[in-house]
DNA sequence: TGTACATCAGTGAACGCGCGTTCACTGATGTAC
DNA sequence: TGTACATCAGTGAACGCGCGTTCACTGATGTAC
């Protein structure tokens, strides 16, 4: 029984052992709604995260505050605490659901397309002016690269994961016909490439030059996905 | 006359017509210094805008304050604004300053080395792991691409200008093999692929990773510039 | 050369304002009997 | 079924605190005569 209340602690994304014991003191498996008074309002905590993981893309997690974020999803300020225990915890959330998006994202447009024609898929889709032009609902790496390593732990170590999340889908495309090692140091170029490129479209003002980079990172990509996977 | 007044005004960087005719009511070519009571101390405005430079790069534009800058170039707050108008002020010369080491690294790195040498020079440097973490006194590029965009116009503009600067350099080396068109697509790529990679191997908290990251990112842009330049 | 005065360059206290966080509360929804 | 009560989910005022900005001031350095 013990090892089935751990379980489900950890199903649930409770990792440090206080909480676990919370859990322990009590057996409401079956009820988790009114687990402690913490988790209430399930839908409205999501509808906080989605809202937060937008307004932070878009704006960054410094530049956003936690009443904007709750007025955007039509509530006031003082419920927040209700739901997070901290604005940190809610970017370290928020962060997780947009590489989780990103993962839906990469299956809807890849398909049931393996390999060179899946990632030329992707690179197609990731460079293009839609998703440029589409910063608070596109890729976290394109929006949040270069201030990610000064997020605090938690919250970084979400977008590490979500960076390696990233790179293993990658690998998938890439290793049966490369060595691991090699698809390894492909995937990790190549998801630079692209979120390089895009970031750097979105800094230019001037649309006719933003799109001719689009372009030239397009086309490389291209070129090197054919060198590699002939 | 007036052409000549109106000359220096824009040698020293005013572009708004307020100020230029504020030099026109006075002739005080000979005295730079005592220019109209703003511009006092420029050795002192520009260590400020060194140490902004460093904490801008390490931390982010919003999350440094005057106060730290002033505290750090060993001043107290209140000077500040004998030397800028405003932060924003600030921070947009601090961007044009990084930009400014940037090209004098490059020039450094590169040495009489032309072409395809001298671009495969500095990728070696560029991607190299002192560089990753010397994110203070870095490439601005991989240490604030993602943030660029949000930057206010002034700094925005900057920024952008700083980045087509580095576009030029690169060109420069393509450019005589290359037609030009090519050259700016390749220039243009290699920056996003090398800024990309930097940027992704700060985040990534394993050194090992992180250096094999970097590595991947440096066989491919050498790659890359040997399919181009043969 | 010496004196009187203006200007320079910088100090440090104080101001609003925004933001993360807390807290007493309220109406609505379940639950016990 | 109806009544009394507990809990839920959210409200809105208030709190510290940090930060950009202002301002009266001070000692040091030139300049005029």
């Amino acid at each position: 029984m013990m090892t089935i209340i751990i379980f489900y602690g950890q199903l649930i994304g409770m990792r440090s052992p206080a909480k676990a014991n919370l859990l322990q003191t009590e057996l409401p498996l079956g009820r988790p709604r009114r687990l402690r008074g913490i988790r209430k309002g399930e839908a409205t905590r999501q509808s906080i995260l989605r809202h937060a993981a937008r307004a932070i893309r878009e704006a960054g997690p410094e530049q956003v505050g936690v009443a904007d974020v709750m007025r955007a999803a039509g509530l006031t300020h003082g419920g927040f605490y209700a739901h997070f225990p901290s604005k940190d915890a809610l970017v370290a959330g928020a962060i997780e659901g947009m590489f989780a998006e990103g993962a839906a994202r990469f299956a809807a447009v890849t398909g049931a397309a393996t390999g060179k024609a899946a990632l030329k898929a992707w690179i197609q889709s990731y460079l293009s002016p839609d998703h440029r032009d589409n910063r608070a609902g596109g890729c976290a790496v394109a929006a949040l690269n270069t201030e990610a390593s000064r997020l605090e732990p938690v919250a970084r170590a979400a977008f590490e994961a979500g960076l390696r999340g990233i790179a293993a889908r990658f690998v998938r495309h890439l290793s049966p016909p490369l060595p691991p090692e090699e698809a390894e140091a492909a995937a990790w170029s190549l998801m630079a490439e692209l979120s390089g490129t895009l970031a750097l479209a979105r800094v230019i003002a001037d649309p006719k030059l933003s799109n001719r980079i689009l372009e030239a990172g397009r086309d490389a990509a291209m070129r090197r996905l054919d060198a590699l996977l002939p």
